[in-house]
DNA sequence: CTGAAAGCGCTTACAG
DNA sequence: CTGAAAGCGCTTACAG
């Protein structure tokens, strides 16, 4: 800075005001210094040090990520999220990635001793240690610039998540305008358990209310609840039981929603064995993740999550708590992936249904 | 700082020294004010800001993670193995994700400015821009601690990378142990390219050499090489295209490697559509991305990429060049996952080949 | 309205 | 062998 102060012939100070463009600053500089001191920075190729401007703000310019393990498959796009809304800030993610509670006290500490100026906790649906959750909600009420993401654990702190709500009935619509009368959800056991699955009770409620205002008559196809999200085979189990019930059916429908992809992968490969082709014989709808929505076969027309729209909202909800703003509650809209598992409903085809 | 100081009595720079245990400094702290320091820190819950010590030291403490968006699966496991190393230096990963060479270059900037002290460059396979690695290998030469991971583009750089050759060659071993003699290799059809798709290559060699070793004839069937990483369906086309040159075969083999674990799913696909069994008429055995192995039925014996020791490694190098040492090129071994895809020879079963 | 001083929290190099 | 001073690169608050 003092190079570029010197070149000019101007105090340090000068230089700081100018290159902050800080308009209401005690000090005044004339335009014409101002365009000297510019062009002199852009000659000397000066960029302040975010070192100095830290100690001196007491700011890191860091925003923390602290995320789950289980959300791997969405760190890249929530990275990505937080990037372009904190880019123009000079604020840069730095990432904390914890695989159990333990892990995440000690990697929340370390984020405290970096001196984050805001935090994202990642606490998905999984129900949080209670005594992490008491220490978020503390710090958020003592001021600290702290937003829940993928999950509603922590009372009283602005949160993002998915819009699992809004999911369900969008489901529902594209399939109603489509044709499809009999609509059915595939969904775990545990739905009801509003407290503790709220996501897919969210989903089920949009589904139901879509379908309630579409004259529809909803059907639910229950499947076993997994809860360790590691392996993929009880997924996959859980999609094939769904496979069996929804057979069995007298008013079999015409297309089915199915809430989380690898089982409906599962479901895809029952059905597919008990000869149902897929979409001819019944239209399935995914959810959720990406991957195995592109590894069925067909592959699946699916709503899927929309990571780094959520890093996004994310992050400007930690920016607005940062400027003194109350940060707003978001829920973020999925996006469509477009598969062939999916057909409009025919007359034809379907009236031939084999009984 | 001052408050710890203060309460002990002592000046600023003692507890300096003392809570950094800088044993060859100038500053000579008896035993006792030593520990009654370490206390009244204690008391205070005091930690030094890296803020302070950064400004002062002129470093940043965090290591910069520039990665590319194709390997978005891989990203968090990278990052763990990142913190797994600099957790006791008190660095943590700060991540910049790019989606093109443009956004590369971006985010690159970025980093600099962030004063990352470190810089580890996904460079994936992919042929990256020629402007960027005359970049990277620039600053590495001018002595910045730049260390390339998942690449081999840049010169004269520390790299850590998947150990393609050595994976090749544990693959067969596995198999010849299993009692395996007819061991195939399904390879894209550009592997011969040792430069542009050396990943590739380097299998292809240690498939080779462990088949030669154990005095067996190699067997290779191609597929159609895959370029636009995005879309699985291609990947899995390729599968299927060798697996109909694979059911062509005279010799038919009792085991398989596939390169690739979207091909294999694929490839399992094609099988069994002939109305093979997997394990009972062929082993067939993935390679390389995890999740694709866990969706395949049966779920795929693979090597899988052990994307957290390659950020241990890449780490590691980065310590190692900023401690004036030079950074060690590191080869990082997969990880077996277990399947059901595999088999051991049996003579009953696969002499009653179906011709 | 301008410009030199003080301070952010540390560390290292240098005087006593 | 000890302790007070200088400095890292900025910013803001305060003297002229």
């Amino acid at each position: 800075m003092y190079d570029v102060a010197k070149a000019v012939g101007v105090s340090g100070p000068a230089v700081s005001v100018v290159l902050n463009n800080r308009l209401g600053s005690t000090i005044k500089v004339s335009p014409e210094t101002r365009a000297r001191i510019l062009r002199a920075a852009e000659e000397l190729n000066y960029t302040p040090s975010l070192l100095g401007r830290g100690l001196s703000e007491q700011k890191s310019y860091a925003i923390g990520l602290l995320l789950s393990e289980i959300n791997a498959p969405l760190v890249a796009d929530v990275i990505r999220g937080v990037q372009d809304v904190s880019n123009e800030q000079r604020y840069s993610p730095m990432v904390f990635i914890h695989g159990d509670s333990k892990e995440e006290t000690t990697e929340f500490e370390r984020s405290m001793d970096r001196q984050v100026d805001a935090l994202i906790v990642d606490t998905f649906d999984a129900p949080a240690d209670p005594a992490s959750v008491e220490r978020y909600r503390k710090m958020s009420q003592a001021g600290f610039p702290l937003v829940e993401l993928f999950g509603n654990s922590i009372p009283d702190v602005p949160r993002v998540n998915v819009d699992f709500m809004g999911d369900g009935r969008r489901s529902v619509e594209r399939l109603v305008s489509l044709g499809h009368q009999r609509i059915a959800l595939v969904v775990h056991d545990q739905y009801q358990k509003r407290i503790e699955h709220w996501a897919a009770w969210g989903f089920f409620s949009g589904y139901r209310a879509a379908m309630t205002e579409a004259g529809l008559k909803a059907s639910i196809i229950t499947a076993p609840a997994i809860t360790t999200p590691g392996d993929s085979q009880p997924f996959i189990e859980s999609g094939r039981h769904a496979a069996r019930e929804l057979i069995k059916l007298k008013d079999r429908p015409t297309a089915v929603i199915c809430y989380g992809n690898r089982r409906a992968f599962g479901l895809v490969k029952g059905l597919q064995y008990a000869a149902w082709n897929i979409p001819e014989d019944i239209s399935v709808m995914g959810y959720y993740e990406r991957e195995p929505a592109e590894l069925t076969e067909p592959p699946l027309t699916s709503l899927v999550v929309a990571a780094r729209r959520a890093g996004q909202q994310a992050a400007q909800a930690a920016f607005a708590l940062m400027e003194g703003k109350s940060g707003v509650t978001a829920a973020v809209a999925s996006d469509w992936i477009e598969g062939r598992s999916v057909a409009p409903y025919s007359l034809e085809v379907h009236s031939a249904s084999r009984i």
